[in-house]
DNA sequence: GCCGTTTTCGGCCCGACTGTTTTCAGTCG
């Protein structure tokens, strides 16, 4: 589990803005950066802890927000009651929404050399370390570190030594970064693989995935596993030895912390197994949940640590996470909602969602073929489909325009469909629909005639080319596609891919509000390097009313088993199954598809 | 900087590991 404090960069309702564009307000992201910032800043300046965690909090608090503040304010309305944000936070985003910046933050980076706060990125610097290197050598640059390090200078420092410096240094030149995260499904199976090593090792009762995996967070910065051992089974000996572990960071008898031959850090904990429901409840984190149910445990005059639930020196519970959980109070709560994001005072009232499955998901509503890029046939498609579990998929092959995925023209769209008439004429058990992924043109005008699109079940519109247009052009391109009568589905809104390419500039809390407005829904995208809408987005979705289709824009008949990963993030949005359009059977999709396509006209009419 | 049927001041989550120290500070999760 990844427990420092600095969180994801991405955008969430509206993609950062350029400056020279700036046709919008200053987004709660942009808000929330300048705190994170300060907070930075404030720990080099050696300020209050406390102080320091109330700007985290707030970062945390506004990022996590599903209406934006910066309009809020330009109209004159006063800012909802925030938990941790009081009358002098509230003030610096008013400050900080009508100016975008902050005289506090101004006056600290006055003060300090800008490259300090690069500094903390390097393990085993913190801010009391930084401060005396910048004092006693006037260290304020990773290049300055690299080279009194290699000089032989930092060694002198009071409370360094030679270890410590060429830990540093290693550190330094390494860039080990703090911040790589990657897709969940790429991190799984290493992490599954791990587990199964430490398994085989005699004296280990077990080993569970623990931190952001266990989560399902969408990207992972390291894997987190918990072993259930005696401390003398020499579980973290035995861990170092694996042979993908290039780095030991750190190795104790109950602690370890390595990195793999690919980068990623792997934190194995060995417990008791009476110890394994509080442990597991502490090393899943997130660390936002964490402290909110220990000050619950406070709140009941209990403490709550990694060994269980006490009362003085009282042992309550701990080894079971549902005992645990019980002896605050609190049902025990899935651990895709543990974010602190009102999920504990959910569990306390007893108002937790009953989250969808991968089991209530009865289609596919974005599915290739060999047509256009995919690599497997209609029925090929069609029985994996099957496979999964499914009742229905529709075939969303690409358009014209995408001619590097062979698109489709007219006529041969309408070759397929005839084939899919003739495909379902022979299959039992799995419906196939007829659809299409057509592209959306930069003016917002789709890729295909309405005589053809009108032939269709339904129609999945995407953006694959000029990612690179204003907030207001993009706006306008993605509202002028909804607007079309025969719109079904805007699939991967964002077209993010992870660590490859940033989510468009565009404002989506319009796009979501269009959507409610004209019964369309919105897709979240089980592609692994896309997970296309992130959670909190699918719930400002939710909230609005518009239903989530859950897609795996499977390519290969293999694909479907991406669906989990899209299930996933839909359950960290709390979305129940009657929130997602491909829960449907399929008499009331068509029906539900009817009656938008029949609204859409009906309003194109008037 | 926030917060309050203990409190408007004095708290604020808790423990393991490392390295530099002779008992603990700093960092990290």
């Amino acid at each position: 589990m990844k427990l420092t404090a600095v969180p994801p960069r991405e955008a969430l309702l509206g993609a950062p803005t350029p400056t020279a564009e700036r046709s919008q307000a200053i987004s709660n992201d942009e808000i929330a950066a300048v705190f994170d910032d300060i907070a930075d800043l404030l720990e080099i300046d050696d300020a209050n802890p406390f102080r320091i965690r109330a700007y985290r909090v707030a970062a945390r608090t506004v990022r996590a927000l599903t209406v934006e503040l910066a309009p809020l304010i330009a109209r004159g309305e006063p800012l909802p009651k925030l938990p941790g944000i009081g009358v002098d936070l509230a003030g610096k985003i008013s400050e900080i929404a009508t100016t975008g910046n902050c005289a506090l933050r101004q006056r600290l980076r006055s003060t300090l050399p800008p490259g300090l706060v690069e500094l903390l990125s390097i393990a085993g610097l913190g801010p009391k370390r930084i401060k005396h290197l910048y004092h006693d050598l006037g260290i304020a640059t990773a290049q300055q570190l690299c080279e009194a390090a290699q000089q032989g200078h930092i060694r002198h420092v009071p409370g360094f030594g030679e270890r410590l410096e060429a830990r540093l240094l290693s550190a330094a030149q390494k860039g080990l970064g703090k911040d790589r995260r990657l897709p969940l499904a790429v991190v799984e199976p290493v992490a599954l693989r791990l587990i199964e090593y430490l398994r085989q090792l005699p004296g280990v009762e077990d080993a569970q995935l623990a931190g952001s995996l266990r989560r399902m967070r969408d990207t992972v910065g390291d894997i987190d596993i918990l072993v259930t051992a005696a401390p003398s089974v020499g579980v973290t000996a035995h861990l170092v030895k694996h042979p993908e572990v290039s780095t030991v960071l750190v190795k104790g008898r109950t602690r370890a912390s390595v990195v793999l031959d690919s980068g990623l850090q792997v934190d194995v904990r060995v417990v008791k197994p009476a110890d394994l429901g509080a442990a597991l409840v502490y090393f899943t984190g997130s660390k936002a949940h964490n402290i909110a149910i220990r000050k619950q445990a406070r709140d009941l005059g209990l403490k709550l640590n990694e060994y269980g639930v006490f009362k003085g020196q009282e042992r309550l519970a701990g080894a079971t996470e549902v005992s645990v959980y019980q002896a605050l109070g609190l049902r025990w709560i899935t651990p895709e909602l543990r974010e602190d994001r009102g999920e504990v005072a959910a569990a306390l009232s007893g108002r937790l969602p009953r989250l969808v499955e991968v089991s209530d998901l009865k289609g596919d509503l974005h599915v290739h073929s060999l047509d256009s890029d995919g690599g497997n046939s209609l029925e090929q498609m069609a029985l994996a489909a099957q496979q999964a579990g499914l009742e229905y998929l529709a075939i969303t092959d690409h358009s014209r325009a995408l001619a590097v995925a062979h698109g489709l023209a007219g006529e041969r769209l309408l070759k397929q469909i005839d084939q899919i008439d003739a495909l379902n004429a022979r299959l039992q058990g799995i419906t196939v629909l007829k659809g299409v992924e057509v592209e959306i043109l930069e003016d917002g005008s789709l890729d295909l005639p309405d005589t053809i699109l009108g032939r269709l079940d339904l129609v999945v519109g995407a953006v694959h080319s000029h990612f690179g247009l204003t907030l207001r052009q993009q706006t306008q391109r993605l509202l002028r596609a909804m607007d079309h009568r025969y719109f079904t589905i805007l699939a991967h809104p964002l077209c993010r891919l992870i660590n490859e390419r940033a989510p468009l500039n565009m404002d989506l809390s319009a796009i979501i509000r269009a959507a409610a407005a004209r019964g369309c829904c919105l897709e979240l995208n089980a592609q692994p390097q896309r997970m296309d809408l992130f959670d909190l987005q699918c719930q400002y979705a939710k909230d609005q009313g518009v239903l989530i289709s859950i897609n795996s824009d499977a390519h290969r008949a293999t694909d479907f088993s991406y669906l989990r990963y899209g299930v996933a993030q839909a359950r960290r949005a709390w979305l129940g199954k009657d929130d997602v359009l491909n829960t449907r059977s399929l008499r009331a999709l068509k029906s539900l598809l009817a009656k938008a396509r029949g609204g859409r006209a009906d309003a194109a009419r008037d």
